[in-house]
DNA sequence: CTTAGCACTCTAACTGATAGAGTGCCAATC
DNA sequence: GATTGGCACTCTATCAGTTAGAGTGCTAAG
């Protein structure tokens, strides 16, 4: 393999129109095509030894002897990374999609919630949103609620106005005067912090208490140990919208295909898995195709970009849709959407 | 029209054995196959004459001059409601059933879900729950929490279990104090009792108070009154699992018909009405194709039957999938698992 | 390096022929 | 009068054969 085929400015230029085109049509592209609308006005021949070579790189690929060529995954890898030129929307179109993001009425989830709805309405396609990852979750309250017996509901709510609620089993019956007491106890000494904090705290508080062998306050600190475990992650969950769309795309028809992708959205497990991947990069990424090594979006390609609560990236939205889609677009729209997404949660943060 | 075609016995069996044969085949059925395996021996000749009769009843159809004849809705109504001999399960297939859904872990949401993927699996086809109607909803508990400035969170806990949140905003800001006291004064004067007996219990106390212009006593109570009101109208939702089961059904392969069912499901408010009608049937029910006049429904069936928690019936279960499906397993199984679901609910109630 | 030309391949679409299934009707039969 | 056998007719699915079009690969000439 001495022969290292260059790519150079017209091959990529080719490239570039075979993608467009293909984007468009949805069928193979053959080399008079693209000999008619190029600037650079070359004979069919002539496209047909680049195309060849593109072939080689694995860049593109023919269906069958006599059709034209579609681009590959590499193919589309390298338009998107080299080739693409994404335009900024209009002020006109943002402030319009501004105010649709955040007509004020609305939970957080509810916006989170019309951003997905937003993202998947302008492309057609599916659009998801991770729900934000608390980094830093405050104790504002506790509250112990006696059930029967020896169940006793823990309310916690964190962070000024998230609620949680859990009900744990206790080894002896609490009367509703101590519950009462060392909610008491939990709240003036730990409100405010984090619950990282709390947590250890309570941990080293139990040693402490364990040397004075006061029973009633070591029950009281292990009720309160069992009540802060695994109060985070619960809601590792995203709102899908759209996915409606994607049937009757005819790039999806095959419906084992569709099947596939559908139970994976009901899944969610692993599809939360790739989104989380795509948190720590900086703006849109795009997986395509088989890229993400995730069968059941096999054809089909994931755009996604984080989205920012104070300075700290907290979640991921994006659109799934098939491998053929208008990348220019969605990346546009995606990450626009992102910027507005995490302008409008901090607001609303402020002013509550 | 002096002509009215008797039903008698001959035709019904013709008829059954012609349901029976298209829900095995999803083949139009003809006069041959018919003769052949039915007990009375009849020539094709006769079974065509009284083909037509059952074509003009509106009872069977002809997709085209020479084809087999199919059910028409009216056809399958017939068959289901006259014609159809339903075994009872084994009482091993009957425990296996009972084992999986009372697997003793969970919440009752998770019984709930169980029991929609267990309807799932056995039909192959999508499995409906509908959460449980709140009849006597009573109050175990209620908790103040002070969130910021005028904006406080109302815990409520109700039937020893079930917990709400909600955030309202008062005229004027409460001390925690006053919280405190509001509380411990509404759960000592109203635990156990109905939501809509505290209702109306503090708008009379509301009234009380007003002569004995006690300003203090007068918030708090116009307080719990804001806590209280529509609390209860939240969760009419519903469990669906194995939508997907539906693609690939050939029934079902119009991708615009199944799009339009897909959406169904996620608006969910006109699908939750329809259910809830099944909730005053007594047992099993049965929507044919397009009786049910909801329009996403049209070539499906929807079978349904309620299940109670104590004596009241408050939630509906059931299965969709194409009008040609196996009514016989089908509504053994709906009722089954209606009547496993009550009973595990009873006793999951009972000893909690 | 580029181009024109040519042979070749593959697909999509149309055609006609055929077999099979099933009906409707009529006349014969029980 | 109900039932049946026979016959003509209709409709569909399928297969093979044909054609037109698009596109490629290769080669030789500019």
């Amino acid at each position: 393999m001495n022969k290292q085929p260059e790519l150079n400015e017209r091959s990529l230029t080719l490239l570039k129109n075979l993608v467009e085109h293909y984007i468009q049509d949805g069928q193979p592209v053959g080399s008079r095509t693209l000999a008619k609308d190029a600037a650079l006005s070359l004979s069919p021949a002539t496209i047909r030894n680049v195309m060849a070579d593109l072939e080689e790189l694995g860049l593109v690929n023919s269906p069958h002897t006599s059709a034209g060529r579609v681009p590959t995954a590499s193919g589309y890898r390298l338009f998107i990374d080299s080739l693409l030129t994404v335009d900024a929307l209009t002020d006109v179109e943002v402030s319009r999609l501004q105010e649709t993001l955040a007509a004020d009425t609305g939970s957080r989830q509810a916006v989170l919630n019309r951003a997905s709805q937003m993202l998947a309405e302008l492309t057609r396609m599916a659009g998801v949103v991770t729900l934000p990852k608390r980094e830093r979750v405050d104790l504002s309250h506790i509250e112990f609620v006696p059930l029967s017996e020896q169940r006793i509901l823990v309310i916690l709510v964190t962070n000024e106005q998230e609620v949680h609620n859990k009900i744990i089993h206790t080894a002896r019956r609490f009367s509703a005067a101590e519950l009462q007491q060392a909610a008491n106890f939990l709240n003036a000494r730990y409100t405010g912090r984090s619950l990282s904090e709390v947590r250890s705290a309570v941990l080293q508080e139990l040693q402490k208490t364990r040397e004075q062998v006061n029973q009633q306050m070591l029950d009281v600190v292990s009720m309160a140990q069992t009540a802060f475990t695994d109060t985070e992650t619960d809601e590792d969950d995203y709102l899908l919208t759209g996915e409606t769309n994607l049937m009757g795309l005819s790039d999806l028809a095959d419906m084992t295909q569709l099947r596939a992708l559908f139970e994976a959205f009901n899944q969610k497990r692993t599809l939360i898995h790739l989104l989380d991947q795509c948190l720590t990069a900086r703006g849109v990424q795009i997986f395509i195709g088989e890229e993400s090594g995730y069968h059941p979006l096999d054809g089909c390609s994931l755009v996604t970009a984080p989205y920012a609560l104070g300075n700290q990236a907290v979640g991921v939205l994006g659109v799934i849709g098939p491998t053929r889609m208008d990348y220019r677009q969605v990346i546009a729209y995606v990450d626009v959407t992102a910027k507005l997404l995490s302008a409008a949660l901090n607001s609303h943060e402020q002013t509550p």
